[in-house]
DNA sequence: AAGGATGATTTAGC
DNA sequence: GCTAAATCATCCTT
């Protein structure tokens, strides 16, 4: 079908050019081209010779031959080539028909010329580099994508596993992305060539500029780079598929390490009464743990809520964990005060709080001897969230 | 396999 | 932006 570019593109040609005896082209055609050949035009008398008519029949019967030309059997388009590649006149024709083609290709040209890029070709582009698909040499990319999703979804040290198979996946659509793109721009530059040299051999024929050569090209490149469009869609949603598999957490959770839930365990039981961690504090608690903020703050936000709602489940807990640290203050510090937070309104809710002393029914009792934990919470009567208490009420109370 | 435990996400309120 | 509450999706124990 691109063969027929040049071929429609002939047709108009050479009909305006069949009857235009007249058109300024054929000025330049004997001044500029011809400019040794017997002056016929520079001779007024020459005009309506028998000279002039003969040379007017003579040019009307090459064009006849041109366009008939493809209708005959090979071997005889091949001889009436020969042919017409002798004749006196093919030269002034030729750079006649070269200079209307050109006119015309000029405002075709004009029509589709600086098309902008395409934006989604752009989007395609970028969003394989970032992956690391496209672009440099793996590693990097790659390695950066992982780690910027693992890090809002956490995952234990363990799931290095998943990252490398999602690693090993990734690079291999990599790897079948560049082998592609190799194939396409391989056959586009092998078409590319082939249609070059068709053209330039056609060019000896009828008349083919330089220029529309390289429009040619152009117009293969665009057809070729459609395609390649097509493969890096493809590719971007193996990469999306990929990705939604391996990282999102949700679908491949992992249960925190037991070292990490006792750090956790052990602040929030120690803040029972105010079991907010500042923003410091979780930091620390996440650097300690293992894990991200986020995941503190998932945690605490968990663990809030179902230790509301069923304290009764957790008091065994709270106990082991009152009892841990009350044992740990005990032995940095003699001193009767536990280390935590008891904050101020601590003490008031009567039913929440008898986590020490395994004992499970009790009250009455005050904190006094507690091992550590303050009951209650009053935390677990509010029904608004605590906002600025949370940062810094029980920082004063806190060792660290 | 069932059901509880648990980490993450979503929704809504402030 | 932080939180409570509800919910989801997976893990883990039975």
């Amino acid at each position: 079908m691109l063969q027929q570019q040049p071929l429609t593109g002939n047709g108009p040609s050479n009909g305006r050019g069949l009857g235009m005896s007249g058109h300024p082209g054929m000025h330049s055609l004997n001044s500029v081209h011809q400019p040794s050949q017997h002056r016929s035009d520079g001779d007024p008398g020459l005009e309506g010779t028998e000279n002039g008519h003969e040379s007017s029949r003579d040019i009307g019967d090459i064009l006849q031959q041109i366009m008939t030309i493809t209708d005959q059997s090979l071997d005889e388009a091949q001889a009436k080539k020969h042919a017409l590649n002798c004749h006196r006149m093919k030269p002034a024709l030729f750079s006649v028909l070269c200079e209307i083609k050109e006119k015309t290709g000029l405002s075709m040209r004009n029509n589709q010329e600086e098309e902008p890029q395409d934006p989604q070709l752009v989007r395609l582009d970028n969003m394989l580099l970032a992956e690391g698909v496209a672009g440099p040499e793996k590693g990097g990319g790659a390695a950066a994508a992982v780690s910027a999703a693992t890090s809002s979804g956490g995952m234990s040290p363990d799931s290095s596993l998943e990252h490398s198979d999602y690693k090993s996946k990734l690079s291999q659509i990599r790897s079948i992305y560049h082998t592609e793109l190799e194939k396409y721009e391989q056959a586009c530059s092998e078409f590319t060539t082939h249609v070059m040299n068709l053209l330039r051999e056609q060019s000896r024929t009828r008349p083919v500029s330089p220029r529309e050569i390289e429009r040619m090209v152009g117009i293969i490149h665009r057809k070729f780079s459609s395609i390649q469009t097509q493969l890096k869609q493809s590719t971007c949603e193996a990469v999306m598929i990929l990705r939604a598999r391996f990282l999102d957490a949700r679908r491949k959770r992992r249960n925190f390490s037991k070292q990490a839930t006792e750090g956790l365990n052990e602040y929030f039981y120690s803040h029972l009464s105010n079991p907010y961690p500042s923003e410091e504090a979780k930091e620390e608690l996440a650097k300690q743990c293992g894990i991200t903020v986020s995941q503190v703050s998932n945690w605490f936000g968990n663990k809030r809520i179902r230790y509301k709602k069923n304290i009764g489940k957790f008091q065994e807990e709270a106990n082991i964990y009152a009892m841990k640290t009350a044992l740990v203050a005990t032995q940095n510090d003699d001193s009767p005060h536990t280390p935590n937070s008891t904050g101020s309104g601590s003490f008031s809710l009567p039913g929440s709080a008898d986590l020490f002393l395994g004992g499970s029914q009790m009250n009455g009792e005050q904190p006094g001897y507690i091992l550590g934990g303050q009951t209650n919470g009053s935390w677990t009567g509010r029904n608004t969230s605590p906002h600025a208490a949370s940062p810094r009420s029980d920082g004063s109370d806190h060792s660290e």
